[in-house]
RNA sequence: GGCCCCGUGGCGAAACUGGCAGACGCAUGGGACUUAAAAUCCCUUGUCCCGCAAGGGACGUGUGGGUUCGAUUCCCACCGGGGCCACCA
């Protein structure tokens, strides 16, 4: 064990002891066995589980399919995290294997990556090299665990025979485009359909291309008419054209985006791979950058991966986060015209916008710096552009990274000369461009709201932008707001405003007081009708929360309390009152935005008025006038953007596709496939401002023939001269699909072979479990993956992890100095129980709990663990340690309690001395009876993966035995050695063995409990009186409520405490306990 | 800043649907065995108070309120810790 990773010294009861009897449970003996075991295991196949079709294959047994996220190999080797989650399958494969489950329990490792590469540079080995190497490190950790995976359905992401697959499941998506109007076969609209399908339509005339290049369906006998309107027809385009009408449609397809650069790694990464504007691995700035980049369309998915949601059994955090990421709003495009458009511009600029009831309150655009209307201003400037303070500020936006835009919040901007006209109030309003907006969302394009939007505020008053009212708060609405939003205020109050103040008092009293309160309302009432000032109502308002503390435990339920209040008046007309008083309105501009509820004021123009609609309402009304306008209509957008795929490096799968001169591409036909990764000697990333992709090093690779890259010669004449993808997929590639190839690892014919990908992922993964790390990254591509794959036909479900279970950190101690900082574990000395010292210093620190990490010397390796206590102990450890869910600190000094436990259990059934079984030949009913309970509460622990509980109770039996005299029969032993098994495999496998069975323990079926040892003939309830328990009694277990009232009010001590009372009423929850109610 | 999760002994925790708070383990103190130590076994242990003792009493699940015969559990607010997102119009 690593030194000092304790907060004392380490327990005596170290396994490493070698004294005492010779067939004591201690670490040699533990090794011996479980080496012993493994091999047993190893060679008699004893966790290879059988395909449909294959000879021994049982189809009458349910599946159960069991799912680790399996480890990227790392030079280090495991760590401790990593047995948590995968004891825990384990275990619970071992009890569903034991009911009769035909379980799929497999591992493999995702071996391309990042990590892997910069460690190969850092070392000069090759990465195919150093991860082999790892690969069996992992291999040979994770073998003497005694973990019951089926090895024989390993995979490794790095394999050409698997990566074979990834290339042709890329080629999949690259073939197929999303029909939003197919009729699915699960009976939703919308599908991916494969590309020919699109191409036989085009040319039958089903379908047209639209005038921006879009796919439109034309009825038959409406074909003339389409052309008409500006739709043009296959035959009527040119090869070049259809190519690229096609490429658009595809679900991998070649864009132009704005990508994340990272210039240190030298590669583009994915949304989630960027973390605070840095890169997930090193921690590297990132800037936007456009670059043309392969893509995948995952946003056509978007509103499908959304409500699947709701069919899965997951997390409702990591449920949470997806669709957070996911993002989908509801709103509006609406199109402004453009005054005077500059030469080669729209005469109209589209924003989208969740708020279009506000459109009154448009008084400024914005557009992305990236937006071309600001590309097509600096080349054709009107007389108000300033061309010098435009084109700086949009170079200095393009290199401003990431970190940048978010460590400084301040708006900037600058204005283009280019005035648009708001539709709906007939304005000329400016059109800025800021990098507040940004062009990957939407339109690239807002119109700007200030008085509604916060960001718009700023922006406003910074530049000085007019700001116009359009929406007013009800009384009630406004003061929900307010107060939810505690805002700051400065106004001095006025002198009525002490009135609103004695009513807050009144409502915090809630005493009476109606007359006051009717002489508050009826002053402040007179006061709006009056047509005072917007400025006095606010500042009331403002008072009023300046008191917010006093009724601070009463927020969220100010309206309430409100209307509570006037309904406690008592008067004559209350509902006039507060009707009144609901409808009443006020002014919102407040050095804030107001984004809260409300009704349209301000907003009547000639053709249309919101005035006086709800925000809902008004939302409805100014959509379908703007639709009328043709100018507007509905839009969901989602935050979702397309899934950045290339990578430029060397360690990942190559794409299977070439360019010809012309720089069109093909993809490499399957039967070519895969398409390996060359050979390079020199794959150091090349640090630089644009993307080089290494495997441009690999010229003889690169520069080929579409013959001999196995191009179609349809597509192709062989002899033509073609030049291989250059890039690689990303390490999410291979992760994205490996479930489905452990269910048919070795086929050679197809990615996973019909018949077990129906029989295995019917419904889909049962258990998945790993890291929430993986929330939008491997969780949200799998499952596009996975539903592209479905469309196609290709799986069955529409989902890939029915059930998804998250494991918590293990975490360690470290120390914690005064100022805060940590203190590595190697320099710290506990001078007494509890009280630690730096070394170097005598200062005191504390405990506390922090990540494992090599700079603190607070890492466990459980290599370490093992050869201490063994594998047994290890995995009951760390499954005793708390919930599977909950983070918690590695302590060895309760490593040696689960130690003794199996010491203790091998104690009862094993003599020590001659290592022969001691049964004895009676048992007493009461052993027998908790023998039943045992067993039944370790397998509904089980059940709901709550192994800390499961253990605790078989603790609490061996604990029984020990003391019981007899001790257990040859018949209990074995019952208890199945009950262990899941848990302490190899332990029970010896025990197993010593009872006389030649065979494994792991084939027997899950004990069986007699129902009616379990419940009790009497019970002793509780009885309470006044909510204390003072007494108990004890009845049958079938009592009726009268029989117990009766025995608990017979009671001597009851009788005694209810002396001086009288019984108001007894409550009684048979079996549970008796409450007495007295004066 | 927004959303989500979590706060129980000296420590890890248990209490599954609102019904005896602290199972089980660690650590602690005491004892048995031993020449001694280790290992092992037995007992003790939420806090405070009364009692020589047996025993008894009060308080107690982050804090303050609420609902209920009864709250660790449900509701509201606050405090503390962790996670996710963060100019998405």
């Amino acid at each position: 064990m690593t030194q000092n990773t304790t907060p004392s010294p380490r327990p005596d009861s170290s396994g490493g002891d070698a004294r005492g009897p010779q067939y004591r449970y201690n670490a040699q003996l533990a090794d011996t066995i479980e080496l012993k075991w493994q091999a047993w295991w190893d060679a008699h196949n004893t966790f290879v589980v059988k395909n449909p079709g294959e000879p021994g294959f049982d189809a009458s047994r349910p599946k159960f399919y069991c799912l680790d996220m399996f480890p990227y190999p790392s030079g280090a080797g495991l760590h401790v995290g990593h047995p948590e989650g995968y004891t825990a399958t384990d275990i619970l494969c071992r009890f569903k294997r034991m009911k009769g489950c035909n379980v799929l329990h497999p591992m493999g490792y995702d071996a391309f990556g990042l990590p892997a590469e910069q460690y190969a540079i850092q070392t000069g080995v090759h990465p195919a090299i150093t991860t082999k190497k790892s690969i069996e490190t992992f291999r040979r950790q994770l073998k003497r665990f005694g973990f019951c995976y089926d090895w024989s359905r390993e995979v490794a992401t790095i394999d050409p025979e698997y990566y074979k697959w990834t290339q042709w499941i890329f080629l999949k998506l690259y073939s197929t485009w999303y029909d939003p109007a197919f009729q699915r076969r699960d009976g939703g609209v919308g599908s991916g359909r494969p590309i020919t399908d699109l191409v036989g339509e085009l040319e039958r005339g089903v379908r047209g291309i639209g005038p921006s290049g879009e796919i439109v369906a034309l009825e038959s006998g409406n074909v003339l008419s389409g052309s008409a309107i500006g739709i043009r027809r296959w035959h009527e385009l040119s090869d070049r054209e259809r190519r690229a009408v096609i490429d658009d449609q595809r679900l991998a397809y070649i864009g132009e985006q704005t990508v994340n650069w990272c210039p240190k790694l030298g590669t583009v990464l994915a949304n989630d791979e960027v973390i605070d504007g840095k890169s997930e691995r090193g921690g590297y700035p990132v800037l936007r950058k456009p670059l043309r980049q392969w893509m995948f369309r995952i946003t056509a998915y978007a509103q499908r991966l959304l409500d699947d949601l709701d069919t899965i059994n997951w997390p409702s955090s990591t449920k949470t986060i997806q669709a957070e990421w996911i993002g989908r709003s509801e709103g509006a495009e609406i199109d402004f015209g453009i005054i005077d458009a500059p030469k080669g511009v729209e005469p109209f600029l589209r924003v989208y916008t969740t708020r279009p009831d506000t459109i009154f309150g448009a008084t400024y655009m914005v557009v992305a710096p990236e937006h071309p209307l600001v590309e097509q201003t600096l080349r054709h400037p009107r007389p108000e552009t300033n061309i010098t303070a435009l084109r700086a500020y949009v170079e200095q936006a393009r290199n401003r990274s990431d970190i940048e835009r978010q460590e400084s919040k301040v708006k900037t901007g600058v204005f283009t000369g280019i005035h648009a006209l708001n539709p709906a109030t007939g304005q000329k309003i400016p059109v800025w461009t800021a990098d507040y907006v940004l062009m990957g969302y939407g339109t690239g394009a807002i119109m700007a709201v200030p008085a509604h939007d916060e960001r718009d505020y700023e922006f406003a008053k910074k530049f000085d932008l007019p700001i116009r009212d359009v929406i007013y708060p009800r009384l009630v609405e406004g003061m929900r707001y307010y107060t939810e939003h505690n805002r700051d205020h400065e106004q001095q109050p006025e002198s009525w405003v002490s009135s609103l103040a004695d009513f807050l008092g009144l409502l915090t009293t809630r005493n009476a007081g109606s007359e006051q309160f009717a002489a508050i309302m009826a002053d402040v009432l007179r006061r709006r009708d009056e047509g005072e000032s917007a400025d006095s109502w606010e500042a009331a308002i403002d008072v009023l929360l300046s008191d917010a503390a006093a009724v601070s435990n009463r927020r969220g339920a100010t309206k309430a309390i409100w209307l509570e209040a006037i309904e406690d008046l008592g008067l004559d007309d209350p509902a006039d009152l507060r009707h009144r008083f609901e409808n009443a309105s006020f002014y919102a501009v407040s050095g804030n935005a107001y984004t809260g509820p409300g009704h349209a004021v301000n907003s009547a123009g000639n053709d249309v008025s919101l005035d006086g609609l709800g925000v809902d309402d008004a939302k409805q009304r100014i959509t379908q006038w703007l639709d009328a306008q043709g100018i507007g209509n509905r839009k969901v957008n989602f935050k979702l953007r397309d899934w950045t795929f290339s990578r430029q490096r060397y360690w990942g799968e190559p794409f299977p596709i070439v360019f010809d001169a012309h720089g069109n591409h093909y993809p490499v036909s399957d039967a070519a496939l895969p398409v390996r990764l060359p050979e390079l000697s020199d794959y150091a990333p090349i640090e630089s401002e644009d993307p080089l992709p290494l495997l441009g090093k690999a010229r003889d690779w690169m520069n080929t023939t579409a013959g001999a890259a196995g191009v179609s010669p349809d597509a192709l004449p062989p002899s033509t001269p073609v030049t291989r993808e250059t890039n690689t997929m990303p390490g999410s590639a291979g992760s994205s699909w490996y479930f489905l190839r452990y269910c048919d690892a070795h086929n050679s014919d197809r990615f996973i072979s019909r018949e077990a990908e129906s029989y295995w992922m019917d419904g889909g993964v049962d258990f998945y479990i790993g890291g929430s790390e993986h929330a939008v990254g491997h969780l949200l591509y799998s499952r596009f993956w996975h539903k592209v794959l479905y469309d196609l036909g290709e799986v069955s479900s529409r989902e890939p992890f029915a059930k998804l279970f998250h494991q918590g950190l293990i975490t360690s101690f470290s120390y914690q100095r005064a100022d805060k900082t940590l203190c590595p574990n190697d320099q710290v000395d506990e001078v007494s129980e509890g009280v630690y010292i730096e070394r170097a210093t005598g200062a005191k620190l504390s405990p506390v709990v922090a990540k494992m990490s090599k700079s603190l010397k607070n890492v466990v390796n459980p290599d370490d663990v093992i050869a201490e206590f063994g594998a047994d102990t290890f995995r009951l450890y760390e499954m005793y340690m708390g919930p599977l869910e909950q983070s918690k600190p590695w302590n060895p000094r309760d490593i040696a309690g689960c130690f003794r436990f199996l010491q203790r259990a091998w104690r009862l059934c094993v003599d020590e001395e001659t290592g022969n079984l001691r049964a004895t030949e009676t048992t007493s009913p009461d052993l027998e009876k908790l023998l039943h309970r045992m067993i039944h509460k370790v397998g509904a622990d089980i059940e709901r993966l709550a192994f800390n509980t499961a253990i605790a109770t078989m603790i609490e039996f061996v604990n029984a035995g020990t003391s019981a005299t007899p001790t257990l029969t040859r018949h209990q032993i074995g019952r208890f050695a199945l009950c262990l098994a899941p848990f302490a495999p190899h332990l029970c496998e010896e025990l197993w063995s010593k009872l006389g069975h030649a065979t494994s323990i792991a084939n027997e079926p899950w004990p069986s409990v007699d129902d009616s040892l379990l419940r009790d003939d009497s019970v002793e309830l509780p009885v309470q009186i006044a909510g204390k328990v003072r007494a108990r009694v004890t009845v049958a277990a079938n009592a009726t409520e009268e029989t117990i009232r009766a025995a608990a009010l017979a009671d001597e001590k009851v009788i005694a405490f209810l002396a001086d009372k009288s019984v108001q009423k007894v409550i009684i929850v048979p079996g549970k306990m008796v409450n007495i109610v007295a004066k």
